[in-house]
RNA sequence: GCCGGCGUAGCUCAGUGGCCAGAGCGGCUGUUUUGUAAACAGCGGGUCGUGGGUUCGACUCCCUCCGCCGGCUCCA
């Protein structure tokens, strides 16, 4: 998130501001909630009031906008002033505005500021902050008046470039129990350039959206039959979903990781033991016996299948680090609405692990494992960043504070000693431990939360894990649970939009095509040659032989975004060298040169196989 | 789950109460044997997401369900 300046939060501020003084002109009926500062940009939470049948749809936003334009156009100062709580309450009743009046209440009640409900951005909307506030501020632009903290630009014609995005649903106070009211989404900038810059990178993500991009390049399906949120996999998805995890399992077979296998249901006992019952049950599949009085559900996660098969034989200190392996897919009942490409699906594929060590040991697993992510993060060309994510004063975790703290420390020591860049936020772990997330930025400057190291010390103790000390004694495990893509369906979402279909050698679907200009005997008999010598090298090479002009298979092939397309007619086969046609974003020292049919596959299949990131993104 | 938008051919999209619903691309067939981003011709292809309702008449208006999209909430 790019950090932005006072003087931008201003005007991202006074626009959020200008946009309610709008509003309040087109439906003077309007009741407002709040309206902060985010991140590009500004929102303001409206109701046109429940007896209305008014709506604000995006027809009305030239209308807002001209609107906007003509307060910004009259450049009113915004002129601040303080009231009592108790005058601002009076002001607020008089204004018929029941959300401000709710929030002044608030914090007249708690003395400081409004309750833990609220995001820090919603706070910027509201006075106050320490434990004395006894008044409050408001800002006034002509004939609008409104309960802000500011800061706000001196006038409104220094609010800046701005433009409405859209309008949705949001529950009063982010709390589903409460009305929902409309938000008006608008994003702004200091000048029309910096605008205009954005509004093309968000052009530039929808071209890349996986979900597009997924059809255009024929990776993965959905079927109303099959069900929302569960995607299908065509051969050349399947392609990536296969080579991914096998990158994954490789890295950490580095550090001794056997794999392991456990069947997608169990009975619900499992979880119950492990303390997943009570908190996520309603999100579990059920699976019902029709032979039996058997009710299974759909595995949600596989740790504690995992911890079965740690506790198969009793274990020694000898025997440990244990650290077991598996791509396999979970299944997560999702709330419809949660559902989104394979950002958010139902079914989950995770490349998971989990490592049964010693107290003693955790620091070396946890060094391993961070290296084995920056290397896969690294190959796959995304900058990382990681996030330790501890737990907060609430009660909502599994486990001792001291667990919890020294759980804790010991991951931010690895991270220190990984050298990686880190930032801490408690209210982020995960209920039975503390973890850290790996934050991925992609080619157009996004960040994204992909895969977690995790430290668990409940689920041995719930599940009685024990091993025999050297003392004889018995000792509980630590768990370390990791998945360094996380699910392979949001990390390919991720992975697709960073390189916009353009995916290096190692993952294309097809690596090499044939192009034949002809389909005469000796054209074809050449390119099954070629077929059979790719194979042999493990080359995904297709051969286009279709009745078609060149030019027509090489656009079809350049909208594959195929790295390397190769023309075969009489003069390769006489030859036998060709040239390459190269893929536009793959950086190649020496382009457009004749090479030997046999050294450009065997180049190509080592290129592929040590994974190199040729392409510029 | 909630609020809003949407659903027409494999794909991208025209078509808002009235004769048998259209285009381009893709597909198939034929002609052509092609040299680095689209050869030419012909032919198929849709119970207009689903079920119900209003109407003399529904792709068009209303409701149900399914699915998709943008948010909210949630995200082990």
């Amino acid at each position: 998130m790019a950090e932005q300046s006072d003087q931008l939060y201003a005007m991202r501020h006074s626009l959020a501001h200008i946009m309610a003084t709008a509003v309040q002109h087109l439906w003077p009926e309007a009741k407002f909630g709040v309206g902060p500062v985010v991140e590009n940009g500004f929102y303001y939470d409206v109701d046109l009031g429940e007896n209305t049948e008014a709506r604000i749809s995006e027809d009305d936003f030239k209308k807002i906008e001209a609107g906007m334009k003509q307060v910004i156009g009259a450049d009113y100062p915004f002129e601040r002033f303080e009231k009592p709580v108790d005058e601002a309450i009076a002001w607020a009743q008089q204004a018929n505005q029941p959300y401000k009046e709710e929030l002044l209440n608030d914090l007249k009640r708690s003395g400081t500021t409004v309750a833990k409900d609220l995001d820090a951005a919603e706070l910027g909307t509201i006075a106050g902050g320490d434990a004395q506030v006894e008044s409050v501020s408001f800002y006034k632009n002509g004939d609008f008046t409104d309960l802000c903290r500011g800061p706000h630009v001196e006038s409104t014609g220094k609010a800046g470039a701005f433009k409405l995005m859209r309008v949705a649903g949001a529950y009063w106070r982010g709390n589903d129990q409460n009305p929902q009211m409309q938000r008006l989404y608008g994003v702004a900038f200091a000048t029309d350039k910096e605008l205009r810059q954005h509004l093309n990178m968000l052009e530039e993500a929808k071209k890349r959206d996986h979900r597009k991009l997924g059809q255009e390049l024929d990776l993965f399906v959905f079927s109303d039959m099959v069900g929302s949120g569960l995607p299908m996999f065509t051969p050349r998805g399947t392609v990536l979903r296969e080579e991914l995890a096998a990158f994954s399992t490789q890295l950490r077979e580095r550090y001794d990781f056997q794999k392991v296998w456990i069947p997608h249901i169990t009975k619900k006992e499992l979880y119950e033991a492990s303390g997943h019952w009570a908190k996520f049950g309603d999100e579990l599949f059920l699976v019902k016996s029709q032979e039996t009085s058997d009710e299974l559900v759909m595995k949600p996660m596989n740790c504690p299948h995992h911890t079965r098969i740690y506790e198969s034989h009793p274990r020694s200190y000898r025997d440990l680090p244990l650290r077991y392996l598996e791509t396999t897919t979970v299944y997560r009942d999702e709330k419809s609405g949660e559902l989104g490409g394979l950002n958010r699906v139902r079914s989950i594929t995770q490349d998971d692990s989990h490592v049964f060590c010693r107290q003693d040991q955790i620091e070396t697993e946890i060094n391993n494992l961070l290296a084995a992510a920056n290397e896969l993060y690294a190959t796959v060309g995304m900058p990382l960043r990681v996030r330790l994510s501890y737990r907060d004063e609430s009660d909502a975790y599994l486990g001792s504070h001291e667990l919890w703290a020294s759980a804790q420390e010991q991951l931010k020591n690895a991270v220190i000693a990984n050298e990686l860049e880190y930032f801490e936020q408690d209210g982020e772990a995960a209920f039975y431990g503390p973890k850290i997330d790996f934050m991925a930025t992609d080619a157009i400057g996004r960040e994204h939360q992909l895969s977690t190291v995790q430290l668990d010390f409940v689920q041995p103790e719930r599940f009685g894990l024990e091993y025999t000390g050297e003392d004889g004694g018995k000792q509980q495990p630590v768990m370390i649970h990791c998945a360094l893509l996380g699910s392979i369906e949001r990390f390919l979402a991720v992975y697709i939009e960073h390189t916009a279909g353009r995916f290096p050698v190692w993952l294309a679907p097809e690596q090499v095509r044939l192009i034949s200009v002809n389909q005469e005997e000796a054209t074809l008999a050449f390119t099954q040659e070629l077929r059979d010598r790719a194979r042999e090298l493990g080359l995904r090479l297709t051969v286009d032989n279709s009745n078609e002009s060149v030019g027509k298979k090489i656009r079809a092939a350049e909208l594959a975004k195929i790295p390397y397309t190769v023309v075969v007619g009489e003069k390769e086969i006489t030859s036998r060298e060709v040239i390459p046609r190269i893929r536009k974003d793959i950086v190649v020292q020496e382009g457009d040169r004749a090479i030997g049919v046999d050294e450009f596959l065997k180049t190509v299949a080592n290129e592929a196989k040590a994974r190199v990131q040729k392409t510029s993104l």
